[in-house]
DNA sequence: CGCCCTTTTGAGGCATTTCAAACATTGTGG
DNA sequence: CCACAATGTTTGAAATGCCTCAAAAGGGCG
C-alpha cells in the first residue's frame, strides 16, 4: 500500500484557519473562553489534507507537535520487534492525536489515514507555550490525554475478558456512541475501516469477523452490507456485547 | 479480601515531607529544578502508608489528586459492566497514578496495595495551580500520562499478538527492566503480585501461569521458587517473547 | 473488461481453557 | 504450638473456541 510521508504543516506564520473555521465538530480551540480562543488559535496551523493511506507520522519519528483530526478518520498502530502490527485505535474528527510521542519526543506508535483526513496541529514547542501561559488549554490537552488512556485500558479489558462475538458487539456499540456524540446516527453508519483492521483491532482473525457479521445480521440484531451498518436491536448487540468469555476472571 | 477504603491524606497544610525525604527512588518533585522544586514540595502530601488489599482508590469515585509510589507496589484494574476484571498494570516507586480520572474527575480505575505503600500525593486542585505557575511541572506530568499511554497500548499490542508464552515471557522481561531502573538487579527479583494476577494480566488461565512457569524452569531459561524469579538465560527468554502468534496480523 | 484485493464460506486442527483434584502456604484460634 | 480453614499453586485429562488453510465469490479500479 502506498504511504507517502506527509511533511509537517509550515511552522511559518501561515495564517490559522481557525476564524473561519466551518466545522461543527467538538475541537479543543472551541472549546475555550472567548478570549482565550484567540490566544491559541493564533498557533494552530493547518495544513493539506492526506488522502487514504497516507501516514500522520510514523512510529519512530521525531514528534513535532500535536494533531487534532477535523474531518476523515484515522486508525493508529504499534509495531512490535518481531514484525507484528496491532490497531491500538480508530480516531474521529475532534480526536487528538500524538500524545503517544509526549514521553520521549518520539511517536510510540504510526497513524494512517484511512480516508481523506483534514486536520489541524500545533507544534509542540507552542503547545509547551500554551500550557503555562492560557488557563484551560493545559486541562483541555490533559483530559485529551487522559480519554486516550481510558480508551486504552477499555481496549485491554476488551481484548482480555471478552469472546470474539461480545468484542464486535462492544466495538459496534462504541462505533454508535462516538458517532451519535458527534451528531451523526447512532443506529446508521458506514466503517471506514477494512474487516482486515477490525480484525486486529479485536485480535482475532478476519474470518472470524466476517462470519460474525453474518450471525449478528442471521440474529437480527444488525443489517451489514458491505461497509453500511444498520443497528436493528440494540438490545441484542447490548447483550452479545456482555456475554463475558472464557476463564473467571475475578480477582482482588 | 478485606479492602478498608483509605481516606485522602489530610488537606490541611501538614507538612511536606519532600525536604526530609530520603528516598532514592525517581519523584516527580526531585526531577524539577531546585528552586521549583521547593515550590511543588510545599503542596505534596505524605499519608500514612497503606496495607496489603487496602485501596488507593475505586473506579467510580470522584478524583481527589494524583498520586507518588515511594514504596511497595500497586495494582490497578477496570471492572466491566458485567462483572469481569481485567488487571491493567502493575505499578512500582516513582510511578504517579490517577490520569485515569482526569477526563471525568473520576476515576475510571481502581488501585490496589499488593504490599504495603508508601505514598505522596497532590490535590487536583494544586495540581491546576502547579501547572501552570511551575515550568517544567506540567511537562513532567505531560510525560507521566505519556508513560501511562504507552504502556497501556504495549499491553495491548501484548494481549493481541503473542502467543502466552510469549506474553509471560516478554512480561518477566519488562518487569526485569522496571527493577533494574530503579537501582534493583535485573536478574533476580520478587513478585510482588499473584500469579492470579498475572493471568489476568496477561489474560490467560491461571493453570496456564503455572505450566509455563515450570516449563520456561525446565528450559532452564529461569529458575522460579515460589514469588522469587532469578533469569538464567537472558536470551532465551528474549527469543521466547519473540514467538508471535497465531494470525497474521499484517495491516497497513 | 480483467486483474487484484477484500470478503465470505467451509472443514479440520491446535493452543488454551475448563474441570477436577492433589498439594503447598498462610493465617487463625484454641 | 498445632490443627483447621481459607487461599493460592500445581498437575492431569478432556473439551472447545477460534485459528489456519483452502478456495470461491464479490467489488473496485486502471
Amino acid at each position: 500500500m502506498q504511504s507517502n510521508v506527509i511533511s509537517f504543516p509550515p511552522t511559518a506564520q501561515s495564517q490559522s484557519t481557525c476564524t473561519q473555521c466551518r466545522s461543527t465538530n467538538p475541537c479543543l480551540v472551541r472549546s475555550l473562553e472567548g478570549k482565550l480562543r484567540g490566544e491559541v488559535a493564533r498557533y494552530v496551523m493547518s495544513g493539506p489534507p492526506i488522502r487514504r493511506g497516507e501516514h500522520l507520522f510514523r512510529q519512530g519519528e521525531a514528534m513535532q507537535g500535536l494533531y487534532m483530526l477535523r474531518a476523515g478518520s484515522v486508525k493508529s498502530y504499534l509495531d512490535s520487534a518481531d514484525g507484528c502490527e496491532q490497531v491500538a485505535a480508530f480516531h474521529f474528527p475532534g480526536d487528538i492525536l500524538g500524545f503517544d510521542a509526549l514521553a520521549e519526543r518520539r511517536h510510540m506508535s504510526s497513524a494512517i489515514a484511512l480516508e481523506t483526513v483534514a486536520f489541524c496541529s500545533i507544534s509542540y514547542e507552542r503547545v509547551m507555550t500554551l500550557a503555562t501561559s492560557v488557563p484551560g488549554f493545559w486541562s483541555a490537552l490533559m483530559r485529551g490525554a487522559a480519554l486516550r488512556i481510558n480508551d486504552a485500558e477499555q481496549h485491554a479489558l476488551l481484548l482480555g475478558q471478552k469472546s470474539a462475538p461480545a468484542r464486535l458487539a462492544a466495538f459496534l456499540l462504541t462505533l454508535s456512541h462516538r458517532f451519535s456524540a458527534r451528531g451523526c446516527s447512532r443506529n446508521e453508519f458506514n466503517l471506514s475501516m477494512s474487516r482486515q483492521d477490525i480484525a486486529n483491532y479485536l485480535a482475532v482473525a478476519v474470518e472470524t469477523i466476517s462470519r460474525l457479521f453474518t450471525d449478528f445480521q442471521r440474529q437480527g440484531a444488525i443489517v451489514v452490507e458491505r461497509r453500511f451498518i444498520a443497528i436493528r436491536s440494540r438490545a441484542q448487540l447490548e447483550a452479545l456485547a456482555l456475554d463475558g468469555q472464557t476463564m473467571g476472571a475475578m480477582n482482588a
